[in-house]
DNA sequence: TATCAAAAGAGAATTATTATCATTTAAAAA
DNA sequence: TTTTTAAATGATAATAATTCTCTTTTGATA
């Protein structure tokens, strides 16, 4: 994704167009593989070499408030951030700590269909994360 | 669930029998809205008043380690556990930061279904979570 | 270009969690 | 029952992710 075209994401939620913006919202888009904050900065540095961290979250949490990208996390890790928008669920590697993305349409459908037909009573549902834990074949063999 | 059920609980998965483990492994089962850590502490301090908090962790981590409890937390939260190990899901609610169990057969075994049918090349699945992130309607219509 | 609310910056503060290491203890063996 | 010892606990310091506070700067509108 180019430049223009994260500016005019910012542009369209309502969101002032800084250059710690434009760079961060980049950097989640193009670090495709779930990155932490250290990683993010990490990549912004060229750009944004002395960009404070407390800007870093504020940033990342408008981000997310404004639905530009999403937080994603696993039960023993430090918070993540995914710009794929679209549905799609994870796999987690503990033995890695690592994120996958995973694509199953087929999936979501049934997830789509099930909660079509099943209200929970009383209860608004905003959004489905399904997150599978899994051992890669080759690491687990090695065990 | 008595003392004596947990004792035998953790008899049966090898650990040692210390009063801090039977403690908290009793608090996590009869706390049973996800209890944090500190949630923890507060209910077993009549029993274990001076605990470290370092051992409530290591007792946590090894209660973990042994399945006789899981970690479940959400996109913005710290650690919480759960001694429900049965399939089930959760209802996450960010208004009022909690955790709800969402016990749905007919989901769980939609799920067991496709993943018998469709596996993932590489991949061992060692276990599915399925976090339904919602509102209550009551809540919501109060924005 | 002037204005101003919003954003960024600096750095201290907070807080969940982990590490270190000395002391104690559960449970197996004698 | 006593002894033994690896394992568990405790106290406390250390770490590190995140947030807070307050000042300065800046993007966008008039």
């Amino acid at each position: 994704m180019s430049l223009d075209e994260v500016r005019d994401k910012l542009i369209h939620s309502g969101l002032k167009v800084t250059p710690q913006r434009v760079a961060i919202l980049e950097a989640v888009v193009n670090l495709n593989n779930h990155p932490t904050v250290e990683q993010i900065i990490d990549y912004i540095r060229i750009s944004q070499p002395n960009i404070s961290t407390a800007t870093v979250y504020k940033v990342l949490d408008a981000l997310v408030e404004n639905a530009l990208i999403k937080r994603v996390n696993t039960e023993r890790d430090i918070t993540r951030y995914d710009a794929i928008l679209e549905p799609h669920h994870h796999i987690y590697y503990p033995d890695s700590n690592t994120i996958e993305d995973y694509i199953d349409h087929e999936l979501t459908d049934l997830l789509k269909t099930h909660f079509g037909k099943k209200e929970i009573p009383g209860v608004i549902i905003e959004d489905i994360k399904l997150q599978i834990v899994g051992r890669c074949k080759k690491t687990a063999a090695e065990k």
